[in-house]
DNA sequence: AACGTAGTACTACAGGCGGAGTGGTGTCAA
DNA sequence: TTGACACCACTCCGCCTGTAGTACTACGTT
């Protein structure tokens, strides 16, 4: 077992982009060589088994969706009103739909973890945490509205990128944001 | 090309449960053959290759996740209030977690269909229908709320079944409830 | 009632693809 | 010099597709 973390990172890297693009079932050694390009078998010599390299993946794949820390520096200055919360809302989504292939990784990994219990603690684990993390900010921020509230709209979005990355046609970018805000609002008002 | 329409059933209702169980790319003509348990050579006959396979399966699909006639007559007569939405919407979801294999599988047919045009415009088709659907269900039913609220509800109640589905340790069963409640709640006061 | 025909079920096989795993060799740095 | 890693090559294995060929059954014809 190799231990290059660099090496080991930009792999981990490339098989986000192959679970996106081939699935869970096409996520093996090899593809993930072809992908980071890299001589064939490294992948081997760096996970010890496809159940390791999803485990791994895992781990890693919340990172890459999470703002980095200079969004969430700026999340938490200026006021917190509505509008503010708004707009964290939309860059949410807008920042998911960028990076596009880790959304989809992400729901490839949801599925594939209903037969690998390692996969499925770590992703529990880590969604878990998301959910608490926005549920405190919300109760931190002084707005309006119970953690159930929070859920919702945590709920609400998450099919909306759902929608708009697998089948796009069915709502445009104009309902898109319209929903959004609906959804914000609804959040605040109760 | 094969025509025994209930034998051509059987095969897709059998490449449902593959889908579920091993994923899109384990959906093969001989995974089929297997747990229809006809003889090896049998799908290949009935459909001419696998993208034509997953077409008739993402035409099929959504009437097996759809309510039976008796349900949905069910649901039209009676007092069409609050409570009766309500019930509605958790009969919904629990139809949909105890055919499990069903949802999986469109979730499957979803990200599959990230690849497959020809999938991608049958499930669009069928999604967008039973949305129109929903929404004119509502709009009949003369509870209040418009068509925001519809498809806001529809979200999230979607969301809600993917995590009890594929992590369900991530909600109680009181917390689903709660929450499904919750989002009636606010869908009709809108 | 006997026969022929069409459509379908079943079986078998040829050919190919892609992946896992491992061992060996080269290379660089401590 | 030694150890860790990159790179390369090779073998073994499993699974899938597509098709050809045979057997069966039902139905229509005469």
């Amino acid at each position: 077992m190799r231990s290059n973390p660099e090496r080991r990172l930009a792999l981990i890297d490339a098989a986000i982009e192959v679970l996106a693009k081939e699935g869970a079932r096409g996520l093996t050694f090899r593809a993930v060589d072809k992908e980071a390009a890299v001589p064939p078998g490294t992948a081997s010599n760096y996970f010890a088994n496809r159940d390791d390299l999803f485990t791994q993946v895992g781990g890693r794949i919340y990172e890459r969706l999470l703002p980095d820390e200079a969004t969430i520096a700026r999340g938490r200055e200026g006021v917190q009103d509505e509008t503010r919360y708004a707009e964290l809302m939309h860059e949410l989504v807008a920042r998911i739909s960028a990076f596009n292939s880790g959304y989809l990784a992400l729901l490839e990994l949801r599925l594939e973890s209903t037969r690998r219990p390692e996969l499925r603690a770590v992703l529990t684990k880590r969604i878990r945490e998301d959910i608490d993390a926005n549920i405190a900010y919300r109760a931190a921020s002084g707005l309006p509205g119970d953690s159930t509230s929070v859920v919702l709209l945590y709920l609400a979005l998450n099919w909306l990128i759902v929608e708009r990355l697998t089948l796009p046609d069915i709502f445009t970018e104009q309902e898109v944001r319209e929903l959004v805000e609906a959804a914000v609002r609804r959040a605040l008002n109760a």
